[in-house]
DNA sequence: CGAACCTTTGAGTTA
DNA sequence: CAAAGGTTCG
C-alpha cells in the first residue's frame, strides 16, 4: 500500500517536492484565478473554508466545480497539505473525474491527494492500517456478493434452516440493510433479527461476522462499520485521523447511510481530548445505536494493541509534528468542533433511499453541525428553459425538500415531448428512428443517451441498434470485476495469496472441471470443520488417505501440486506473469477456449484485461487488495455512440439529447418500491424522474407504451402519473413515428396537472385509477397487498415486510432439539481427542475397525470388512 | 460425477 | 421468456 503520510522532505518545509508544489503551484498558476468565473454563491461556497457547510447544489448548478475549487483554494491558501484533505464520492468515477479536474486546475496529476475517494475505498484503505484491531489482517478480502452467499449459505445449512423458506439471498440483503443503518449484531432490534430464519437472524449475523474473521474477510459494509468499531473502540486512532483531516469534503451528501453518517461525525470532531466518553460527540440519530461508554474502558489488553498500531504507524510518519512547524497553518486543537467539513448534495436527487441512503442526513444537516453555513446553488447553467420548468414543475409535488428553485439564463430551447406507442417494440422503433435523424442533423452520438428505469429494458432498444446498425453503448450493467470469469481469476489468485482463502478455493475447486464434486467439497468442509483448519489444508491432508475415490485423490493432489508449485513461483515471477501461468496450467483459459458458446471470446478477452490491469500494481498482494474496490468496467469509449444505461447510473452525467422511455405506472413509478415503501418511495421514484430530466441539455423525450412484456407475458399499462404531473406549457405531445400508434391524447392528459398538490390527491389523477382498475385483473390477491403497503407507508418493518416474512403461515417452531443439536456440534468441535493404538473405531463408510497406526491426524485402521485404510482422524469416532 | 433435460420461479436501482 | 435449480440417466 501506498504510504499517503510520509512527508516528501526535511529542510524547507512549505514550498517543497510533491505536497508542497501543488499548493505553491496552485498559489503561483492561481492568484485566485481559478475563482474567476464563479457566480457569487459559488464563490462562498468555495471560500468559506471554517466551520461546516452545507451546499445545497441543484442539478446542473456547478456542483463539481464547486468541490474542487475549493481544493484548490484550500491548497493554495496553504491551509492544509494534499494529504490532509478527506475527499469522499461515492463512485470511483466521481473520484475520478474530481482528480481530473483537480490535475487541470492545478496544472499536475494529483499524487498527493490521497484521500480523495469512495467512502469504501477510503474505509478499508483505513482499516487495512489498523486490521489487527478489528480482528483482522491487513491483508484481508473484500467479499463479493457470490462469496457472501456462499458463505451464508454454510451458515444456515449449519443450523438446519431450510434455504427454500430462508433464502441466503434474503438474509444477505437483511444483513446489509443492518450494517448500512450502522448496526452490529448485538444492536439489532431483536423484533428485526427474529424475522428471518424462525428467530435466529440475529445469531445468524453474529456467527457470519465470526466466520468472516476466521476467514480474514470483509465484507462492503465492513468497510464501514468495522471502521467505526475501530474508531469507537480506540480514541487514540480515531483521533489520529481527527488531527490528521484539517477539511473534509463529501460529495452526493443526499446518499449517505447512518453508517457513513456515523463514520463522517466521528471523523468531523475536533479531536478529543482523552477522556471524553465518545458517546458525547455523537448525537442521537434515528436509528443510531446507543453506544456504551466504551471511550473510559479502554483496558489493557486493547491498550498494548494500540501501542502496536502507533509504532506501525510511525514507520509512515503521521503529519502530527511535521504538521504544527509548518507556518500559515491553523493549529488544528484551537479549532472547536465541530470542524471543517463540507458537504455537497441535492436533496431533489436522493436515489439510493433502497440502499439505506438517508435523506433525512441532508434535512438535518444544520441540527447535527450547529452553527452551519447553508449556500444553495439555484443558478442552472445545463438545460433550457422548457427543461428545467418541467423538472422543476415535477419535482415541486414531492413534500420532504428543502426546497429550491432552478433557474436558467438559457433559451427556453424545445418543449418537452411526450410521445406514446403501442407496444415497447415500437417504442424502441421511434427512438432509433429519430436518433437516426439527429444523426442526420450532424448531432454527435456521443451527446444521445437513453436512461431506463430498469435494466431489462434495454434488451430491445439493444436489439433494435444491432438492426439499424447504430453504435451503442451500455453504461453500468454488470461490473467488470463481477463477471464470473474475473471472479474465479481471481479466486486462483486469492488462493495463491493467501491459502485460508476458503471461499475462493471452494469457487476454483472444480473449476474447470476435475472431478471434484459436491461430495468431495463436503468431505473437507466436514474435515476442516472438525479440525478448525482451512478448506485447502484439509485437502492436503485427505489427499494422503483413502477418504476419496483414487480419480478424485488423485486430481486434489496434482491441484495441490499445482497452488504449491505457483506459491513458489510467486518468489522469482513477476505478478502478471504469474497469473498468466496460472490461469494456463489451470486450465482455466483452455476451458473457454474450447467453450463454443458466443460470449467466450469476450470472456478471454476480459482475462487479458485483467492480467494488463494488474501491472498498474506492485505485487499480487496490492493488487488483491484493491480490486475489488476500483475495478471498473472498460472506459473504451473513444467511438462515436449512443448511451444506454439506467437511470441510477445517469447520475452525475449530462447528454444534449436525453430519451426516456417507458414511463408507465407500475414500472416508473415502479410498483414494488411503491408496495415496500409507500410515499416515500413515490417521492424516491419522482426523484428519479427529475433526475432523468435533467440530465438533458437541449432535448428530453419521454415515452410510454400500451402494452409491455412483463415476466414473458404482455399485459397492458397505463401512462405514468409523473406525466400528469409536468406543466402543460412546457410540453408537446407527438405521435409516435413508428405509426400504428396510440391515440396519446385521449386517455392521457396534462392538463390534469394541476390538482395534483399533494400526494393524496395523486390518488385522484386519472393515472393512478386507471392503474388501479388495471391491477385488479388477473392478479387478484397481489393488488390488496399492494395497496394495504401503500397506505401504511413509512412504516417498512411493519408493513410489507413482515409480509414476506410471515407469509405462507410458517410460524411455527419446528423441532426444538434444533437447538441442542447446534449446541452438540460445537461441542464436538471444541475439543479433538487423539487416538491410541487398537482403539477400536467406527467410520461412517468403511465400518468398524482398530487403529494399527497413528501418523499425526492419520490414521491407518485395519477395517473388518474393508481392510486396511488410512483415514483422518476426524472421521472416525472411537467406540 | 456430470451432462442433458425438466420444472419452477421470477424482472429494481448498487459501492 | 430466461435463468436457475432440481432430477435423471449415462
Amino acid at each position: 500500500m501506498t504510504e499517503p503520510n510520509k512527508l516528501p522532505h526535511r529542510g524547507v518545509p512549505e514550498h517543497q517536492p510533491a505536497a508542497g508544489g501543488i499548493a505553491a503551484r496552485a498559489r503561483a498558476a492561481a492568484g485566485p484565478q481559478y475563482l474567476n468565473g464563479l457566480n457569487p454563491e459559488q464563490r462562498e461556497a468555495v471560500e468559506t473554508l471554517d466551520g461546516p457547510v452545507l451546499v445545497l447544489a441543484g442539478a446542473g448548478t456547478g456542483k463539481t466545480r464547486v468541490l474542487t475549487t475549493r481544493i484548490a483554494h484550500i491548497l493554495s491558501q496553504s491551509r492544509a497539505r494534499p494529504h490532509e484533505i478527506l475527499s469522499v464520492t461515492f463512485t470511483n468515477k466521481a473520484a475520478r473525474e474530481m482528480k481530473l479536474r483537480l490535475g487541470q486546475m492545478l496544472g499536475q496529476a494529483v499524487e498527493g491527494m490521497p484521500w480523495l475517494g469512495t467512502f469504501h475505498s477510503i474505509g478499508g484503505r483505513i482499516l487495512r492500517f489498523h486490521a489487527e484491531l478489528v480482528q483482522l489482517k491487513s491483508n484481508f478480502t473484500v467479499l463479493d456478493v457470490d462469496d457472501q452467499v456462499r458463505l451464508l449459505k454454510q451458515l444456515l445449512q449449519a443450523e438446519s434452516i431450510d434455504d427454500k423458506r430462508w433464502p441466503a439471498r434474503m438474509l444477505a440483503g437483511l444483513i446489509d440493510g443492518w450494517k448500512n443503518r450502522g448496526l452490529a449484531p448485538s444492536q439489532v432490534p431483536s423484533g428485526e433479527a427474529a424475522m428471518f430464519g424462525n428467530g435466529k437472524g440475529g445469531k445468524l449475523y453474529a456467527s457470519y461476522q465470526e466466520r468472516l474473521k476466521i476467514l480474514n474477510a470483509a465484507d462492503f459494509g465492513d468497510l464501514l462499520l468495522e471502521n467505526i468499531r475501530l474508531f469507537r473502540e480506540n480514541p487514540d486512532v480515531l483521533r489520529q485521523y481527527q488531527s490528521r483531516f484539517k477539511f473534509i469534503l463529501v460529495d452526493e451528501y443526499q446518499d449517505t447511510n447512518v453508517a457513513q453518517y456515523l463514520w463522517l461525525r466521528l471523523l468531523s470532531q475536533a479531536p478529543s481530548r482523552p477522556g471524553v466518553p465518545l458517546s458525547a460527540i455523537i448525537p442521537g440519530h434515528t436509528d443510531t445505536p446507543v453506544i456504551p461508554g466504551h471511550a473510559e474502558g479502554v483496558n489493557s489488553d486493547v491498550q498494548s494493541h494500540i501501542e502496536e498500531s502507533r509504532s506501525k504507524e510511525d514507520s509512515a510518519p503521521d503529519s502530527g509534528s511535521a504538521l504544527s512547524a509548518h507556518p500559515g497553518m491553523t493549529p488544528s486543537q484551537s479549532q472547536t468542533p465541530p470542524k471543517n467539513i463540507c458537504c455537497v448534495g441535492d436533496d431533489d436527487q436522493s436515489i439510493y433511499g433502497w440502499r439505506g441512503a438517508e435523506v433525512d442526513n441532508i434535512l438535518r444537516f444544520e441540527h447535527d453541525f450547529p452553527g452551519a453555513k447553508v449556500i444553495r446553488l439555484e443558478r442552472n447553467y445545463r438545460s433550457t428553459g422548457h427543461i428545467l420548468a418541467a423538472a422543476s414543475h415535477l419535482i415541486a409535488h414531492n413534500e420532504g425538500r428543502l426546497g429550491k428553485t432552478l433557474r436558467t439564463e438559457d433559451v427556453d430551447g424545445e418543449k418537452v415531448t411526450v410521445t406514446g406507442s403501442w407496444d415497447s417494440e415500437e417504442e424502441a422503433r421511434a427512438i432509433g428512428e429519430e436518433i437516426e435523424e439527429l444523426q442526420r442533423a450532424g448531432e454527435n452520438l456521443n451527446e444521445v443517451a437513453i436512461l431506463v428505469r430498469a435494466s431489462f429494458q434495454m434488451r430491445e432498444f439493444e436489439d433494435r441498434f444491432v438492426t439499424l446498425g447504430l453504435p451503442y453503448r451500455v453504461i453500468g450493467g454488470p461490473r467488470f470485476y463481477e463477471r464470473a470469469e474475473i471472479r474465479d481469476a481471481l479466486a486462483y489468485l486469492r488462493v495463491i495469496n493467501s491459502p485460508a482463502d476458503d471461499l475462493a478455493f471452494e469457487r476454483i475447486v472444480n473449476v474447470p472441471k476435475r472431478g471434484l464434486g459436491d461430495a468431495t467439497v463436503q468431505l473437507l468442509h466436514d474435515h476442516a470443520r472438525k479440525r478448525r483448519i482451512p478448506l485447502f489444508e484439509a485437502a492436503r491432508a485427505v489427499v494422503e488417505t483413502d477418504e476419496l475415490k483414487p480419480k478424485a485423490r488423485g486430481s486434489l493432489r496434482d491441484l495441490i501440486l499445482q497452488f504449491d508449485r505457483w506459491r513458489a513461483q510467486r518468489e522469482v515471477t513477476a505478478h502478471t506473469e504469474l497469473a498468466e501461468i496460472v490461469l494456463d496450467e489451470s486450465g482455466y483459459t483452455e476451458m473457454w477456449q474450447k467453450d463454443r458458446s458466443a460470449d467466450a471470446a469476450g470472456r478471454l478477452d476480459n482475462l487479458k484485461e485483467l492480467v494488463r490491469s494488474m501491472e498498474e500494481f506492485e505485487n499480487l498482494q496490492g493488487f488483491l487488495e484493491h480490486i475489488s474496490l476500483v475495478m471498473d468496467r472498460d472506459g473504451g469509449a473513444e467511438d462515436e455512440a449512443v448511451s444506454l444505461m439506467t437511470l441510477h447510473s445517469a447520475k452525475g452525467l449530462e447528454f444534449d439529447n436525453v430519451f426516456l422511455p417507458g414511463w408507465e405506472e407500475g414500472l416508473f413509478p415502479s410498483q414494488r418500491t411503491l408496495d415496500e415503501q409507500g410515499r416515500a418511495g413515490l417521492e424516491e421514484e419522482r426523484r428519479l424522474a427529475h433526475v432523468g430530466l435533467t440530465r438533458a441539455r437541449r432535448r428530453a423525450k419521454l415515452y410510454f407504451a400500451t402494452n409491455r412484456r412483463i415476466h414473458g407475458t404482455w399485459s397492458t399499462t397505463i401512462p405514468s402519473r409523473f406525466l400528469d404531473e409536468l406543466p402543460p406549457a412546457n410540453v408537446e405531445i407527438t405521435e409516435s413515428k413508428g405509426g400504428s400508434g396510440w391515440g396519446g391524447a385521449g386517455g392521457y392528459g396534462p392538463s390534469r396537472f394541476d390538482n395534483v398538490e399533494s400526494f393524496g390527491s395523486s390518488y385522484a389523477t386519472p393515472g393512478w385509477q386507471r392503474a388501479q382498475a388495471n391491477r385488479n385483473r388477473g392478479q387478484a390477491g397481489r393488488s390488496g397487498q399492494a395497496r394495504s403497503g401503500f397506505e401504511e407507508g413509512q412504516s417498512s418493518f411493519s408493513g410489507s415486510r413482515s409480509d414476506a416474512f410471515s407469509g405462507g403461515g410458517f410460524s411455527r417452531n419446528k423441532r426444538g432439539p434444533l437447538v441442542i443439536e447446534g449446541e452438540l456440534v460445537a461441542k464436538s468441535t471444541g475439543t479433538v481427542s487423539e487416538f491410541s493404538l487398537d482403539d477400536r473405531v467406527f467410520h461412517q463408510k468403511f465400518g468398524y475397525g482398530h487403529v494399527v497406526k497413528i501418523d499425526g491426524n492419520k490414521l491407518t485402521i485395519a477395517f473388518e470388512k474393508a481392510g486396511e485404510k488410512k483415514v483422518v482422524d476426524s472421521f472416525v469416532e472411537r467406540v
